[in-house]
DNA sequence: GCCAACGTTGGC
DNA sequence: GCCAACGTTGGC
């Protein structure tokens, strides 16, 4: 089992909005950046677990975990020119863009803000405390992950 | 709102 | 294949 960051806009699409979603579960879609299309489509698995992050936003952290359900198959979104995540180099016969279905597992009772999050010596290889780092999906290790969930 | 850092595009 | 220009991300 892989374990795996998540960041969202929570403008957008916050932990409440997975929250208040049909069983709890929505498909990741939008992602067009290839690094992290390959962790979904290569390697993430049914049962991963991964943390909600909230960027871009007023408190900026760690808000819940979620767990992956299911493997991935393509990202519907770039087929229809109306949608914003649009992308007419997409072909539905190759496509281009992959998402998978993630579920929420917990919502933590506060959030674990980026402050915190860089201001641990054992999370200071984490890509998601390095500057200018925008990668919207990050791998954790597990020791990451244990020690993150020991701050809740 | 600012701007640094980054990924992608496209001319050559 | 290089790299400048551009658009986007995301912290502050």
């Amino acid at each position: 089992m892989t374990y795996w960051l998540f960041k969202s806009e929570p403008s957008c699409f916050s932990i409440d909005d997975l929250k208040n979603s049909a069983k709890k579960t929505t498909h990741w879609d939008g992602v067009r950046n290839y690094q992290a299309r390959n962790f979904m489509r290569d390697q993430m698995q049914i049962g991963d677990k991964g943390f909600f992050y909230h960027s871009n936003c007023k408190e900026t952290g760690i808000v819940g975990t979620v767990t992956i359900t299911s493997a991935s198959y393509p990202d519907h979104t770039a087929f229809d020119p109306d949608d914003e995540h649009y992308d007419p180099k997409s072909d539905p016969d190759n496509p281009r863009w992959f998402m998978v279905d993630v579920t929420l597992d917990k919502v933590f009772p506060r959030v674990i803000t980026l402050a915190e999050l860089k201001s641990a010596p054992e999370l200071e290889s984490m890509l998601v405390v390095r500057k200018g780092n925008r990668l919207s999906i990050t791998p954790v290790q597990e020791d990451e992950w244990d020690f993150i969930l020991g701050m809740v």
